[in-house]
DNA sequence: GCGAAACTCGTACACCGTACGACAAACGCC
DNA sequence: GGCGTTTGTCGTACGGTGTACGAGTTTCGC
């Protein structure tokens, strides 16, 4: 290096916790976040590994910190419809969240203390849950169910290795099919031949059950 | 070192590939899968490192062994009963074994190809559901909705700090009550006081959704 | 008995998170 | 202006990681 001054990258205008943690995030998309270290994250800053600890404390913080800001880009449930169709907004919005940002998945299972998005979501659930009159206790219950489901949904298409109704069509029949033989299992290489002469939309998929959920949640709303 | 013998520790009779899975999987539940080292690995099964490359490509390829071994716990559905105690024998026996291995879940998102437990498991779950009356097409989207909510439950469980209820009410008084202020966040402060008061068992909310799923799948057993 | 295969593992390399402390720039205050 | 203090940067170093390589040993088939 030639100089002593800052030496700043084209897009750069000084740290901040906020422009490392986001910068963490666009790596993490791009090369997943076992591709996320402190080293390359500093590089695409255009500063030394040991300048980021100055925003964050260690690397845990900043993951804690990536996760709630993917929190923060899901949709609050509006307020001006019935809890229904809030409850389907928030939810579809949370699926393309987290299908955008796989790796926050597996991270919140050993983030154990909620960011403020996180909290701040959810008091907006609660609240829209509360006033469309479900009690307490079944709001805490639906809660679990509505998250859980999202969650778990997210976590299985965060494991399939396509995005596309091409590709799992591609895959099924390349790789799938192959490893189903139709005498040890029968029934997969069913469902696996149907899928793939109907073709299958993964949006459509998680409808499904979000309308089955919601539908089921609304036979509960007047119980204690 | 004294002599070239093997040395092996106490209950030590030779490497395999399940031995080595079988310890790694108990070294991630003892440490969490970030404990989970090569070198501690063979550590604890007397030999050096470079030995367990023998029985296993990669870490990741170990990773994956260790995934399937935690679905090779869990137990099928039992193919005597009805559809709805057996899907509630498979979840509830899932959501323990889950418990029991909260690494597995992180894990889950990233291992995209599915083991031989994993493809035995589905099958014999679709099975059920298609014996049951299910269509194909049904049969699959009530897979993805069991499996999503006990995956989704699973992974809300493991981001709990805390197994027992007691703990849980420890840990809401001491810790996130103070950090729900009724001006900024009154319907999670609600909860968390209801909570507190009534006590909480996370069995019984996982089988709260679990029958709300089951029961709503049930209606549609007969559609196409 | 002997060649080959199966198995073990010491060393080395590139990379990781981060403790420590040296350094420079910016700021508050006289 | 000067000058202490705080704020921010980062080079170096340490102990860890996964694993490539190859040398060593044991076991097995003939």
């Amino acid at each position: 290096m030639s100089s002593n001054e800052p030496l700043r990258l084209p897009s750069d205008a000084g740290l901040s916790k906020q422009r490392v943690v986001v910068e963490a995030v666009r790596l993490a998309d791009r090369d997943g976040v076992e591709g996320l270290s402190m080293r390359r994250l500093a590089g695409t800053l255009g500063a030394g590994a040991m300048s980021l600890y100055h925003y964050v404390a260690n690397k845990d913080e900043l993951l804690d910190a990536m996760i709630d800001v993917v929190f923060a880009e899901i949709e609050l449930p509006p307020e001006d419809v019935d809890w229904q169709s809030a409850m389907r907004r928030e939810a579809e919005s949370a699926r393309q969240v987290l299908a955008g940002h796989p790796w926050a998945i597996a991270l919140m299972e050993s983030r154990t203390t909620p960011g403020p998005a996180n909290l701040r979501h959810r008091e907006a659930v609660t609240a829209c849950l509360r006033r469309a009159g479900f009690s307490v206790l079944m709001a805490t219950h639906a809660n679990w169910v509505l998250n859980g489901y999202v969650y778990g949904y997210a976590l299985q298409a965060a494991s399939l290795p396509f995005d596309t109704a091409d590709e799992l069509a591609e895959m099924t029949e390349g790789v799938y099919l192959p490893q189903l033989p139709p005498d040890e299992f029968p029934y997969l290489n069913e469902s696996a031949t149907a899928l793939l002469a109907t073709g299958y939309d993964p949006e459509e998929e998680f409808i499904f059950g979000l309308e089955l959920v919601i539908t089921a949640l609304e036979g509960l709303r007047a119980s204690a």
